[in-house]
DNA sequence: CAATAATCGAGACGGTACGTCACGTCTTCTT
DNA sequence: AAGAAGACGTGACGTACCGTCTCGATTATTG
């Protein structure tokens, strides 16, 4: 067989994509958006710091929110893993507590952007919610699952509550109060969030 | 007594300014906002609805924002006061679900962009959380207070944390998830979160 | 020979210059200049005329005077060349006659509105002396210089004094008395100023 | 007679015109226009540096051309009179001598303003030329009569083209060439014109 | 090894809206 | 009645980006 490869693909004709202009122009988006806004970052000036035609973004990326949401998918690490220490709250709370970390960070901004972009841009609230929120969440759910399997958590539990209510008190105080993001607030929201859960469930069974 | 007024103020001189104009100002902004987004939204559109010039809206609002802010809470009405129904769950559920009626609302899509746009202008983010978030936590501290002197609620609660993870997780559906709020969920939220705030306040007095 | 020219030019990178735009702004700016003032006109109206951005003016134009000059001097023809009659008189006073024909019809608006202007911008006067009347002079020059051939004129008259007399007269009732451009005027500083060339020559040479 | 005076005028009912403010109008018109040129000077500046309203400006002067020449001859002093030497040369190359002076000073500026600025507003020029050219042209006719009484210049002279052709030839090179206004100029101009007079006099009497 | 084709950078194009400035008019209170 | 103060509707300013386009140059595959 003289086919190198089954997955080999048929090269169109013509120069092949720059991977440098790729990879140029997501870093430049990047750094652009430490500085400034989402609503002032241009594709202009995008395209004058990454050194690239104008019509080299717009060939690749259909809008703004698309090339901002790849850019920044390219640059979260694994550093939002939850841990696995043998108990609910701790595996939450560490987890939180690095996720706050990330918030107050200079790329903190860049997710308020997407957050503040996105509710003005659907297919960007929607990239950000499927590549930076959704895998975490699914990760979530099989913390508290283990949980329940450890009798710390109730059996019944709504697990998509919980996690709105603990992160959403995270970001309630990220992208309103701009304040109170402590590690004091962390524990004692996890705290109330899992008591919660353990009571209302068993309020619930009772009735 | 010379003086006909003890609060009587001092009118600036120069001619004053027009109630008028700022009214047709504060109401073309509202009915743009029903057909347009919030970034598509243009000064120049808003004074020429408006017939006003375009000076005349910068002389009084600084940008976009703040004069978004300023039409929109010119525009609620008291549909989001707290109830006294005797119950703290029904006080504070009664008021949830009518703010989510109002974030499913075309209005809803105004909160949206004023959070949004809050991300990028720091003064904007500040104008949308005192003069629509602050006033309606204050309220809810007297409705959390009475719940306490009816011993529905422990003493040492933290008002903060309790509201933070309620309202927090009605915005996290509204501002990330863009679905989910479902009555239900209103019921349950509150639930999940007034219960938890009894049993870790326990706790925490048992520490 | 590998190169094909030695005065090929490299042409810049980038999309070439619109010249269909450039010829459509200077039609209309003439055009406007025929129904409005110079100071009445816009670049606003200009662009709108010609179909085309305004950016699109600004970039090849710094302000309206020099997309002025730029306009008229590409309007004007042949009209003032100097004869060659084999009189300096007639050279001159034909060509005088030209002018003022030119100065009293509607093109005397602009030439008015460019040295009006460039009483405040230097570039402007500058651009109009240069390719408006520089070019003139230098062919008086030529003219003058025959009629010292021909005897007509003494070797050492200062060209730039007659000349200054002779057209300073013209343009000092056409900008400040705005009257008395006539046939008879332009035959009489003719004479007036040829002659005195003759006698004042000849009178420095005395000394 | 129980009058006061004669020349008693009824004085209009109401706070009687501001002298003061007048004074403060004219002399902000003339500081700013050392600074700015005419087309670039606003009456809100004038009013601004004058700390007066805009309105009393636009009760007293109908546009700013008015102001800026009421400005402007309110400062011109009796420097540009003729001599009276006994010698049509000396009187007219002194007088031109001083106004080259004028012209190279600051005050040319506003001159080469109020031409400029005539171009395009004929009230201007009229104003201009009616109280500065105009005083001066008829002193102007007065010493050259007095040279035709002496014989120094023919009797048939026409004065306005002697005139238009020497001031025509130092308003071209201040307005157009922007250079070239020594005093050797001077003495050249004046000799080569009152040269042409006598000459082209007799020939026009021998004709 | 030429021809073909899609990319690249650069930057001009027709547009839209920006936020500012001055216009000349007006409305207020004070002198 | 005139003063200063300054807001008003108007309209042009010059700038910034938009998303599209036209260039010459580059880099690959195909004939």
């Amino acid at each position: 067989m003289p086919g190198k490869d089954s997955a080999r693909e048929k090269r169109p004709p013509g120069r092949p994509r720059s991977e440098s202009a790729r990879r140029a122009i997501l870093r430049s988006t990047l750094r652009l958006l430490r500085h400034t806004g989402y609503s002032d970052l241009s594709i202009e000036a995008i395209a004058g710091d990454a050194n690239v035609g104008k019509a080299t973004v717009y060939r690749w990326w259909p809008n703004k929110g698309a090339l901002v949401v790849d850019a920044f998918s390219s640059s979260v690490h694994k550093e939002l893993l939850f841990p696995d220490t043998g108990s609910v709250y701790s595996d939450v709370s560490l987890q939180a507590s690095h996720l706050v970390q990330l918030l107050r960070s200079r790329r903190g901004q860049i997710v308020a952007a997407l957050i503040g972009g996105g509710q003005t841009d659907a297919e960007l609230i929607e990239a950000f919610r499927e590549r930076f929120v959704r895998p975490r969440r699914l990760e979530a759910y099989a913390t508290l699952r283990k949980g329940i399997e450890r009798r710390e958590l109730p059996a019944g539990a709504d697990l998509d509550l919980i996690l709105d209510s603990l992160y959403g008190a995270i970001y309630m105080r990220f992208l309103i109060w701009k304040d109170g993001l402590t590690e004091e607030f962390i524990a004692d929201i996890c705290r109330l969030v899992l008591d919660g859960a353990c009571t209302s469930a068993a309020e619930a069974e009772a009735r």
